[in-house]
Formats: structure tokens, C-alpha cells, sequence
RNA sequence: GGGCGAUUAGCUCAGCUGGCUAGAGCAAUUCGUUUACACCGAAUAGGUCGUAGGUUCAAGUCCUACAUCGCCCACCA
């Protein structure tokens, strides 16, 4: 009966299938749930995951499809077990990458963002976005995302910014919020700050040059300091020492000549100095130098800028480094020094640098005035749902490592100076110059300001927080800023079920599990933690399951420049989404590296290829005479094999809950390949080969294949569903199941 | 400098709270089959579970040190 193909052509069938689950409407939990009480099943408590949203501005790699195919499998089991499921889909709009991929693009095609200007850019940059997204939707289904696409959000979506704004205002009046100046990365290339978090290090090569400096009033003495940017000490403004240090206890309190400037700086004594680096002396420059600032703080020294966002020399320093690159200033100064006399030596070394998680740029530390959040008290109220369980990590010792987070949590700096974003929402009477000098200079006035930068100002220095302006009697100044990406993405799994107030918010908050690569942990899962506990007054999720690190063949990270990376779509063209969403399963497994491995997708693609075989078989036997009665028999539950079956469905269900997918796709290959093909099929090909057709015998063996095959397809299918949802609309076709296979319960 | 993790067959990894005569996939070797599937079947070979100690009736499995590798965090000029 029946006269099927050889093999499963995923290729083909694959979309098919999908679209036919889309119509079903099994996706949207609200009509899963009509679905499911008009059959009369008990209704479980819903399941939710708000799925990670992938960055609009490319497509997606095999680490977003590995993240899905986690995600998938458990919804489909919660949905094939009376949960009404959501998985609920997004984009990302992705601030800073996505400003510097669009940027790259545009000057790929000959165009400039500066002439573009800021609301063409955003406009254009709006639709890049779309179309990426547009990209990466279809590729999601591509895996089998079983997501309810008619919620799907973008980041930058109106309902959703709503309820970011909402939370930075409660936060402002709550006082977490709040304005300073302080040292921050700034990254020439993106020209915008960057939170500590943004960056990474690197060890590069440098320079680590060795420069007197006088001793004042006297002829011939000297302090030797040495330094990795000779061209921040035109920013100089003491010199620090070990108060312990006997080469320099003469001199503490004395002045230094700073050379080129001709300024004379004090020479410091603090514990911080380490006698054995360098000379023992320390050039202090507070405004480009993280340890300085401090230093500077605790001395009450100056702070002298002298290099500005671009990466560009500037400030009260002399005329001929103005303008210069920090590289550039840097030769020029040491030649200068040289001549002079004053530079001992240069000494070519490696050391660690800080650059930008994005560009890789190397940050320039600066002074600048930024939004901060102090995350500390909310970091504590998390770290206690951790220690009591109520929060789970897998595997657990990334738990550690999140503990260790939040027990040193820092203030967030959520200010990006960018074009592409949400703007932060605050509107300055008078200016945003003035209200930084009122913060700054305490107990001054408007007037003093006046006085100070000889202007006139309309307005009273007060801020506004609020996403409209306050009235039109044209003193406000709006905020340029935009927020950091991350202060949207934080709050994603309540600003996506239209925050504390929406009404799917009542029905699906909190969600159940947080699922990604452990790379973003700290950035993405911290952050939704804090904010979640923030707004909701529960955590947004009880369980974070951290998936492998998927990597190319030789275990090295997969990159466009290495041209070691392999494209999703290669996959699924060569083996099919089932082959790699099984290799996932069994390889990606929390807290390992998952190097690819091309021939173990294609043994996966040879059991779903098995898996169709074996069901064919099963097909193929019955004649159509004995479909009914087949259809219409009960299988006794003592017989060993249906009682083997309802084991294995037990087990597999078991390591479904327990996340533990290797053992749960091993246990499904064991038994459909080596047990039911292997054994019983062909134990029951030898005792029906002499019977007649419509025997009792054959009746008995064919149903009770039957059974076997349709209960295996059900606990299957959340590994993988395309080819079980084939197979079963197949048995449709022939009168021995009904319905689909995605909505089918699978039987404890 | 601090934290976390890894080290089991040629390769990639399982092995949960100690009972293993140590498993899987892929690769290898031999044989078979071409009317479910060559994207197949049957079989074989391959490991003193990083090293050294310890706890225990019993240790890949727990403890301690060491070695090697990886990741994360950190302001060293």
C-alpha cells in the first residue's frame, strides 16, 4: 500500500511542512488552547520563552540556529503535553553594531553618513533593518522554529519603546538613575562611550617610552617616568611615587617641570604605586588613564583633557598637536623630547590593551559626561534568587561566574552617543551644556554660567524626563543620546507581552527558561534579571540554559575574515533541518564547544532518512483491505513491545525535563533504528511473510507496528519535526492517523 | 592577579546523586545484501578514563596536590 519515495527529500518537503503548521494556527497559544479544549484535553499551565532576538543587520549563523533548535524542542514537548505554548519571536535592533555594519555598507556604495545626516541615516538604516529581518524570519523557519510569528516584535517597535521609556523614568525618579562625569571607554571609531562590559582585551604591541622629567629649581635632577602613550602627559598634571620608594623621598612634595608644557606639577606619594614598574615613578594624566583618574580624585588634581572623542589631540596644549592622532602626537613628542634631551629610551614591547568588543579598536579612557544606572541594590535582589534556586544557570558553573557579576556589579553607563537606537528620553531646559556645568559646579547659577561662557541662555537648567517635550516655549534642548542596546534587550521578556500592564503580559508573564550562547551572559541574561526584578518584582525566567559554542572544523571561532565559517543554508540544502537540529542535540551541549563536524550531520541525515524508511515499510505492508480493521484495533497493552514503546517514551520524556537532549536523541536513535527497524520489523517480516492477506496474524503484527511507529513519531518529533510530521501526514493520507502531528499529545 | 571549566577510543563527545565486564556517533577493518532503506545490514578491532596521592567493600565518578589546555573577570603606568 501505498508508494512513497525512497528517501525523504527534506529539501522539498521541508517548507511544505511548515507552512502547513503555520496554518494551523498551533503557533499562537491563544487558539492552541480553543484547539486543545474542544478535544477535550486537560489544559496545563502555559509555557512561555521570549526567544532571543537575532541582530538585524545580517543573517543568521549556526549559533542562532543551534539557540532555536534548543528552544524548539522543548516547545513542541510543552506543546505536545497540554502546555499552551509560546515562543515569541523578535529582532534586534542592535545599536552600535548595526550603526557600524549600515555605516560600512553605506561606504561600500560611495556614501557618506555625516552628508547623509542623522534622520536620512536612520531612515535608511530603518529599512536595512527590515530587510535583514525579513531574511532571518525565513531562516528561523527554516530550522522548524515553532515561534507565534503573528507577535513578533523589532526593538525599535512604538508598543515596545513605551514601556523602555517607562522604566527609565521610574528608575530617574527613583534616583538609580542619574548624570556624571566620570572616565569612560570611548571608542575613536564609533565615537560613543562604551560601558566597561563593551570591551575586551587584547595583547597588541606598543611602545613603552622612558622620559625625564626636571626636578624644579634644581639644575640636573631628574624624575624618570615611563609610560605606554607618551602623548596623554601633555595632560600631566603630578607625578606619583611609593611613599616607601627611597629613590624618590626627597622629592615628594616638591614641583616637576612637565616638559613641552613648561608647567610645573606636583610630585605625589601613594600606596598604589608599585616601586617595581617602569622607573617607580608614575606620570598621572586623570583625564585619559582609569587608575590616574582615581589617583587624581584622591590628590584633588586637575584634570586636564587633552584628547577628544574622534581619538584627536586637543584642549590648552600647544598649536603644532593639535588636531594630531594619538599615534601621531606620540612620535611627534618623543622627537621633540629627543632633541631636548629628555627622552631616555624607547623600549618596544607587548601589553594588554583595552579595545572595543565591536570594531576592536582600541578605547581611548576620557572624561565625559554619560547616563549611569546604579544597578547595585538590584544586583543584590538577584544574587538571593540565585542562591535559593529560584534562578538556575546551566551548567553550574556559569552560575558561579553570574554570582561573581553581580557581586561586583558596576554602574551601568546606558548613554551611546549614536544616531541608531532609542533616544534617551530627556529634554534639558537651557541646554544639556548647562545642566552638566550646574551638576559640576555646585551652588552656581544660570547666571554664573553666563558670565562664565559669555552667552545668553533661555531656560533654568532643570532636566525633563519624558519622551515628549515638556511645552513649546522653545527653551528645551532634547537629549542626542541613545540608549545602549542592552537597556532595551533587558527588558525583553515583559516589553514584549506589552509590559506590566498588557494583557498578554496577565496570561504568559513570567516566562519559563532563557536560552543562548554563554558569550552573552552577563550582557543579556544579568541585565533581564535586574530590570525584570526591577519592574515585575519577579524574575522574568526561572531557568537559563547556556548552549555550546558552535565553531569551525578546526575548534578556532568561525569568522567571515578566516573564511572558516559554514553557512546555515549549505546545511540545509546538503542534509536538511532534522540532520542538523539532531547534531545540535547530541554536540552543543551546555558548557562544551561544539567544533562542526560535516560527516556526523550526514550520519544524523541517515537516520532521518531511516526514520522515513523504516515508517515506509510499515506503509507499504498493509494492504488497503486490512486499513480499516488495522485502524480500528487495540493493542493489548501486555504485549512487550507496546509495553518497551511506553518505557521509552517515559525515559525520553524524562531527559526532555531534565534538558538532557544528547541522552534524549540518543535514546530515540537507539530505539527507532536498532529496535524497531532492526529487531522487531524484522522478527514481524518473517512471521507475516506466509499469510494471507486480512489474516488475524497479520492484523495483530501490522497494528501493533503501527502503534509503535505513531508513538515514536510523537516523542520524536520535538527532535525532529519535519520529517515525523511527514511520516504522519503520510498515515493521514491512508485513513491510520488523524489531525497533525505538532498538535498531538504525547501519552505519559 | 582573581574566578570558572576541561583533560575518557583515531576524531567529537556521553557517562546524572560512586557498583563499568567503560559507551555513542563518525572514521577504520572484514563480510554480506541490491523487492523498506547502500543515506543499508552483520560483525571486528580500538581506552591501564591527564599525573601522583587519599577516602571507600567498591572511583572516569568523591577529596588533595601537580601538569597541560580553554574561557571569563581585573586599572598595572
Amino acid at each position: 500500500m501505498g508508494n512513497l519515495p525512497k528517501s525523504f527529500d527534506s529539501q522539498q518537503l521541508e517548507p511544505k511542512i511548515y507552512s502547513r503548521w503555520e496554518k494551523s494556527g498551533m503557533f499562537n497559544p491563544d487558539k492552541m488552547r480553543e484547539s486543545l479544549k474542544s478535544k477535550g484535553v486537560d489544559i496545563e499551565k502555559p509555557f512561555t520563552i521570549t526567544l532571543p532576538p537575532p541582530n538585524a543587520n545580517g543573517n543568521l549563523h549556526l549559533g542562532h540556529m543551534c539557540g532555536y533548535s534548543f528552544h524548539d524542542a522543548i516547545g513542541r514537548y510543552m506543546r505536545m503535553t497540554g502546555h499552551p505554548t509560546l515562543l515569541l519571536p523578535g529582532k534586534d535592533h542592535a545599536g552600535i553594531q548595526t550603526e557600524t555594519a549600515f555605516t560600512k555598507k553605506l561606504k561600500e556604495e560611495g556614501k557618506d553618513k555625516w552628508e547623509m545626516g542623522r534622520e536620512e541615516f536612520y531612515k535608511q538604516c530603518y529599512d536595512f533593518c527590515m530587510t535583514n529581518a525579513s531574511n532571518a524570519r525565513d531562516q528561523e523557519k527554516k530550522i522548524g522554529l515553532s515561534a507565534d510569528y503573528s507577535r513578533e516584535f523589532f526593538t525599535l517597535d512604538e508598543r515596545l519603546t513605551k514601556t523602555v521609556y517607562e522604566t527609565f523614568e521610574m528608575m530617574f525618579k527613583d534616583g538609580r538613575v542619574y548624570r556624571d562625569k566620570r572616565i569612560v571607554n570611548i571608542c575613536p571609531t564609533c565615537k560613543t562611550a562604551l560601558a566597561d562590559i563593551d570591551t575586551e582585551h587584547e595583547e597588541r604591541r606598543g611602545i613603552f617610552a622612558y622620559i625625564k622629567y626636571p626636578v624644579a629649581g634644581k639644575e640636573d635632577e631628574y624624575i624618570k617616568v615611563a609610560t605606554t602613550r607618551p602623548e596623554t602627559m601633555l595632560g600631566d598634571t603630578a607625578v606619583a611615587v611609593n611613599p616607601d620608594d627611597p629613590k624618590y623621598k626627597e622629592y615628594i612634595g616638591k614641583n616637576v617641570i612637565l616638559p613641552i608644557q613648561n608647567k610645573e606639577i606636583p610630585v605625589i606619594a601613594d600606596e598604589e604605586v608599585d616601586m617595581e614598574t617602569g622607573t617607580g615613578a608614575l606620570k598621572v594624566t586623570p583625564a585619559h588613564s582609569p587608575v590616574d583618574f582615581e589617583i587624581g580624585k584622591k590628590h584633588k588634581l586637575e584634570v586636564v583633557n587633552v584628547i577628544d572623542m574622534e581619538g584627536c589631540m586637543t584642549g590648552e596644549i600647544p598649536e603644532r598637536f593639535k588636531g594630531m592622532s594619538s599615534n601621531e602626537c606620540s612620535r611627534a613628542l618623543c622627537k621633540e623630547l629627543d632633541e631636548q634631551g629628555l627622552l631616555v629610551k624607547i623600549e618596544n614591547i607587548r601589553h594588554e590593551v583595552t579595545i572595543c568588543e565591536r570594531c576592536k579598536t582600541a578605547v581611548e579612557p576620557g572624561i565625559s559626561n554619560q547616563w549611569y544606572i546604579d544597578m547595585s541594590n538590584l544586583a543584590r535582589g538577584v544574587l538571593k534568587t540565585l542562591e535559593s534556586g529560584e534562578v538556575k544557570v546551566i551548567p553550574s558553573g556559569q552560575q558561579k561566574a553570574l554570582e561573581h557579576f553581580y557581586e561586583n556589579i558596576q554602574p551601568w553607563c546606558i548613554s551611546r552617543q549614536l544616531w541608531w537606537g532609542q533616544r534617551i528620553p530627556v529634554w534639558y531646559s537651557g541646554g544639556k551644556k548647562l545642566y552638566d556645568w550646574l551638576q559640576e559646579n555646585e551652588g552656581k547659577t544660570v547666571k554664573d554660567f553666563e558670565g562664565e561662557f559669555n552667552t545668553k541662555i533661555s531656560g533654568d537648567g532643570s532636566i525633563h524626563v519624558g519622551e515628549d517635550i515638556p511645552d513649546s516655549s522653545g527653551v528645551w534642548e532634547g537629549e542626542t543620546d541613545m540608549f545602549d542596546t542592552w537597556f532595551s534587550s533587558g527588558q525583553w521578556p515583559y516589553s514584549t507581552l506589552g509590559g506590566p500592564e498588557g494583557e498578554d503580559f496577565a496570561k504568559y508573564y513570567p516566562t519559563q527558561m532563557m536560552i543562548h550562547a554563554r558569550d552573552i551572559l552577563f550582557w543579556w541574561s544579568a541585565r533581564m534579571l535586574m530590570l525584570g526584578l526591577y519592574r515585575t518584582k519577579e524574575v522574568p525566567f526561572n531557568t537559563i540554559f547556556l548552549t555550546g559554542m558552535i565553531l569551525a572544523s578546526d575548534g578556532s571561532k568561525m569568522s567571515k575574515s578566516k573564511g572558516n565559517g559554514v553557512e546555515p543554508q549549505e546545511v540545509f540544502e546538503k542534509y536538511g533541518a532534522d540532520a542538523l537540529r539532531l547534531w545540535y542535540y547530541s554536540d552543543a551541549l551546555p558548557g562544551s564547544n561544539a567544533p562542526i563536524r560535516e560527516e556526523k550531520i550526514r550520519g544524523n541525515r541517515n537516520f532521518v532518512n531511516k526514520i522515513w524508511n523504516g515508517s515506509r515499510f510499515i506503509i507499504m505492508n498493509m494492504e488497503e483491505s486490512e486499513i480499516e480493521r488495522v485502524s480500528e484495533y487495540v493493542v493489548n497493552t501486555d504485549v512487550e513491545r507496546v509495553r518497551l514503546t511506553r518505557e521509552h517514551i517515559q525515559k525520553v520524556s524524562k531527559y526532555i525535563e531534565k534538558y538532557q537532549f544528547n541522552l534524549g536523541a540518543e535514546a530515540i536513535r537507539e530505539f527507532f533504528w536498532h529496535r524497531l527497524c532492526d529487531v522487531w520489523i524484522e522478527e514481524i517480516k518473517d512471521e507475516i511473510q506466509e499469510e494471507e492477506v486480512g489474516s488475524e496474524l497479520r492484523v495483530e503484527r501490522l497494528s501493533e507496528l503501527l502503534f509503535v511507529l505513531k508513538e515514536s513519531l510523537r516523542i520524536m518529533h520535538p527532535f525532529v519535526p519535519f520529517v515525523t510530521e511527514g511520516v504522519w501526514q503520510e498515515l493521514v493520507g491512508l485513513g491510520l492517523a488523524e489531525g497533525m502531528l505538532v498538535e498531538q499529545q504525547i501519552e505519559g
